[in-house]
Formats: C-alpha cells, structure tokens, sequence
DNA sequence: TTTCCTATTTGCTCCAGGACAAAGAACGGC
DNA sequence: GCCGTTCTTTGTCCTGGAGCAAATAGGAAA
C-alpha cells in the first residue's frame, strides 16, 4: 500500500514541469528528500502569514491559492493541479506565505524544506531552470488576467475563469464537459472579481441559453465552443 | 566621454539586484558582452509581439510597460527605473515580448541576447538565483495589485499607485514630493484599472484638500502621510 | 506672438453591477 | 426521514464610475 502511494507519486513527478529532464536516479534522489503531506478537502496546507518553510508539489488533488485583505475580501490566485508546485515562496527567498492553500479535494502533495529546496537547486541546475520559466509563466498568467480584470466586464471574466477551468480541470460527461472538483458561486465570484449574486445571475442566464447546466458547486459545459464566443466576446 | 559612460553603467550594475554578489571581474565579463542601447522618451525599446531577442537592465531614465489587449485597451504593467530589469521573458524561454516598453525620460539600457543570457546565468549562478528572486518578488507584486484591483475603489487605487510612485521616483522640493517623471491622467488611470476622467476628478479633490499640487504631467504630493492614508483606506 | 496640439477639467447622463434581504433547494449528519 | 447548515436564486434599490461632449489651459514650434 505504502508503496504503491510512492509508485504513483514517482508517475507523477516523472511527468511534473518542474522535474523535466531529470534521470530516474535524481527523480529518486528528489522523491527520497521529499515530506508527503495529505489534507482533506477543506484542510489546509498552509495559511497567508505563515513562515514559509516549505514548498509543495502536488501529486494528487485540487488546491485553492487564496488571499485576504485586511478588510477581508478574499480573491482566488488559482486553482493548482496535479504535477504543479504551490507555496513556491521559499524558491525565491520569501519569508512568509503571501496565501493560503486549501485542499478542495482530498490531496496528496510532496513537500520539501527550505534548505532541501536550495540544495535540490544547486545539485540539479535543471529544476532551477524550470522553476525560473514556471515562474515566468504564472507572471505572464496574473498579467493577463490583470488585465482582463482591469477592461473586461464581469460577464466575459466569469466565461474566461470557466473556459480556464474547463482546460485545467475539465472532464466529458454525456451533458458535456463538467468542472470535476466542487466549485461555488462564491469561488467563481473570488476567482474573477465580483459577488456571488452576480455570478449566479449569469450562470442562470447562460443556463437558459442551454450553454451550461449547474447544480451545487457543480457546473457542466454543453456548449464549450459557445462559452469561448463568451470570452472572446464574439457575437454569435 | 565614451570610457565616461560605461563607468556610470558600472556604477549601476555594481547596484542592481540581479548582479548582486558578484566580484568585479565577473562584473566587466557582463559588462563586456552586453549591448548599449539608448532611447529618447517616446521611443520603444520592443514592442508586444515582438521577437523576445534580449533582455534589458535599465541604466539610466524610466520605462513604461505596457500590455494592449486586442481590443485596444491599454494598462500599465509598471515604470522601471534604474537599476531594474524589463523585458526578462528571454529569461525563462517566452519567445514573443508579452508587452511594449517606452521610454518615458531619456533612457539607456544595457541588453544580452538569449544565448549570451543562457551563458551568464550558468557562468554565474548567482546572476540565476537573482533572477529567480526579482521574478519572484514581481509576481507578489502582481498578485498584489491584482487583489487590489477586484476589492478596492478607485481613489484608493490611485493613491495606493501614487504612494508607489513616490517610493520609486519620489525626489523631495520644497512643495512637496514630485514624480520624476511625466505622468499624465491618462497613464495614471491605465495604472490603475480606470479613466483619465475619474483619475482628473481625484486629483482635483485632492488638489481643493492641499494634498497634492499638479500641472501638465506633473504632480507633487504635498502631504504624503495624508496619501498614504487615503491608500490605505484610513478615516482622516 | 500666434498657432497648433495635447493634456486637463467639468458637466451631464446612464447603467453595470454591488449590496442587502429573503425565500428556496440540496446536502450531510443523526 | 428530519434538521440544520450551506448554497443558490431572485427581487429591489442605488451608487460609483464609465462614457461622451465641450470648454479650457499649457507647451512647443514657428
């Protein structure tokens, strides 16, 4: 059993951004310094403020990325999935967590310590290399829906967070393509920048338009191409 | 006069983050293999889309960035000023600029092409750890300013831009604090996620409470902590 | 100085979407 | 099955700030 968990997280980090090009002895070398973690949905791995001692790979799961304003408005960073890292800071010398990340589905992550981490660095110049170009890249992500935040209606945001998830997280069902871990009003709402009221009253619309069907946290596409006309803010 | 130049350069390399650590020799190394390249304000040192050939560290001026989306919104990514990178996609694999930068004020550079980059980054190591670091430290940033975006009003933006603004080209006068560089309404709003319009309408609030003082492209903040308070949301 | 161009201000209108309230609906636990 | 909790929906109200138009003001160039 214990074995087996090892087996599947050796196939997922075999196949991790971070841990491409590495030959199967550095893979084992990385696997054996590694902590392994399980929360829950729910729990959570770490919270905003916390000493960032650690960064995660996911193995198995979902992972809310979230953050808080002192007058408490949460906004969702991401949503992070198999083979991605989250709580990264400790890679680029931060102190603390600047988030918090919890498990949405029961989640299964590796974990290495700070020290661990440069070491890894040091020792295989490749995983540094791969974090600078992750780390590029979720950059050019925030920019982006930065952007789209700041000159794009609600309507059009809440089609592309979808669109996005359809991507990362979506799964064929004979209604479509369904959002497979749970997903609320709320969520959506914190992932694109506005109230639960609001997404609901889209979501409604879009349903009776037949270009999805949502139940609780729970929303399947029907129409996928439809929904990317409605982030793409084409006509049809 | 040209000997006059590369020492100034040097001065600020000798500064800059990203070679921190770094003994003279390895210094001139970099030095010796990068390109000189000097704009006056209103010209552009790449254009979004462009081909990502090089990566920039600002010696002298300010540079703007700025993202278009395709439907001819602008926003302001940031203003880069001495001793900073722009353009760093060449760093981690981007091939296409994801955003224009412009000089602002009379600017000179210094740029390495993507295998010379590739080079200095293994040479020295701790040129990569650097970069992983400011990488890092921007993508907080970002997220930061994305959060504040989806919670917080318009005037709390601007002022929250303005106190950054301060802290990053502030240059005490007798009235006050000025921005060292031109900025006009219209840059400031792309700033912040709002219009020229509502930007001009803060700024004459202000003006009428004696917390700023501004002209053309110019504004001096008379009253800072009183800045920093409307930043932060506070009641006096 | 005059002219032209660009930046700024200000008035007015209007609506997307935030805020609150209250009534369902779905689920998990007992 | 029943109950309490958590989500979701929908109605109503209302305002922040976008959008447009037009007047004004600063600078640069000639």
């Amino acid at each position: 059993m214990r074995v087996l968990e090892r087996n599947s997280e050796r196939q997922v980090l075999r196949v991790a951004p971070l841990f491409q090009g590495l030959n199967e002895e550095a893979l084992e070398n990385c696997i054996a310094l590694a902590l392994r973690v399980e929360k829950t949905p729910g729990e959570m791995f770490f919270q905003q403020g916390d000493q960032a001692r650690r960064f995660f790979l996911l193995c198995r799961g979902r992972v809310k990325v979230t953050q808080i304003t002192p007058e408490g408005h949460q906004v969702v960073a991401r949503y992070a999935g198999q083979g991605q890292m989250f709580g990264c800071v400790p890679m680029y010398g931060g102190k603390e967590y600047p988030a918090t990340a919890t498990a949405v589905t029961r989640s299964t992550a590796l974990a290495w310590d700070r020290p661990t981490t440069d070491r890894l660095m040091e020792q295989y110049p490749r995983v540094a290399i791969s974090a600078l170009q992750l780390l590029g890249d979720e950059l050019a992500e925030v920019r982006l829906r930065y952007q789209e935040l700041a000159t794009e209606r609600v309507e059009q945001r809440v089609a592309r967070a979808l669109v996005r998830l359809v991507r990362q997280a979506g799964k064929k069902v004979d209604a479509g393509v369904l959002i497979e871990f749970p997903l609320s009003r709320q969520d959506l709402a914190e992932l694109t920048g506005t109230t639960l009221y609001t997404v609901s009253r889209i979501l409604s619309s879009w349903e009776e338009q037949g270009v999805i069907q949502s139940g609780r946290r729970r929303i399947v596409i029907r129409t996928p191409h439809r929904l990317v006309s409605l982030a793409e803010d084409l006509l049809p």
